[in-house]
DNA sequence: GGCATATTTTGACACGCATCGTACTAAGTG
DNA sequence: CACTTAGTACGATGCGTGTCAAAATATGCC
């Protein structure tokens, strides 16, 4: 029975940076990581998000959106699992992913 | 009697770029640009502007805001006027711009 | 430990971006 | 045109970022 892992270089809400946060979300790669996760309503692993990228580039992208705290990830087995923040981001920014969400659905994935 | 003179690159609410716009928020001068607009309520002049870096590098700062359709310039005599284009931004990304003013309000203008 | 899957780290590279200082241009007035 | 104010273009610089490939690590199971 494989456990449950948390990694751990993810701000506390309160240490959200504005900044940082817009940064992480202002690249198409990420932004298509937020809408299959918005999509999919459940955690999904990093293998499982389809990407136009090699995976270590996708780990970088993966690393930007945890630490700006868009993302909490954990192990499930050997699988990173992904899951927007979303209740600590409309806590700190109202509104805000919500409309990036539903800004980048026009933007082609590729 | 100094009439107006419009500035002639921004795009098209049917031609905004997501991403562009992303990018052209994602960083705390602009940040200050946007909240020094939404506060005045009216045309604020470049110059007029109070920000932590020269003059030249302004230039470039509104430029990437216009270009990304942020921004609405225009000459009022030497002085070039910038607003919000938040009507258009409203259009294209619902609720986006304010969620991005209120979020930058936290951040400290140096 | 060996093995497997999943992901990250490392190194290298190309490019873009934010900055400043200086010269130049834009928009005026007389 | 000369002059003024306001802002931009250009050049240079130092980082940071996005990318890939290969090696290494993380998390398991047996």
């Amino acid at each position: 029975m494989a456990r449950v892992t948390e990694v751990t270089d993810e701000p506390d809400v309160e240490d959200f940076d504005f900044v940082k946060v817009l940064s992480a979300v202002a690249d198409p790669v990420r932004l298509s990581i937020l809408r299959q996760l918005a999509e999919a309503l459940e955690a999904i692993s990093c293998g499982a998000i389809d990407l136009p990228v090699k995976a270590s580039t996708a780990t970088h992208h993966f690393t930007a959106l945890r630490q700006a705290g868009v993302l909490h990830q954990y192990y499930i087995g050997t699988s990173r699992m992904n899951v927007l923040r979303t209740e600590d981001l409309e806590k700190a920014y109202p509104g805000f992913l919500p409309s990036v969400i539903a800004g980048s659905a026009g933007i082609n994935r590729d």
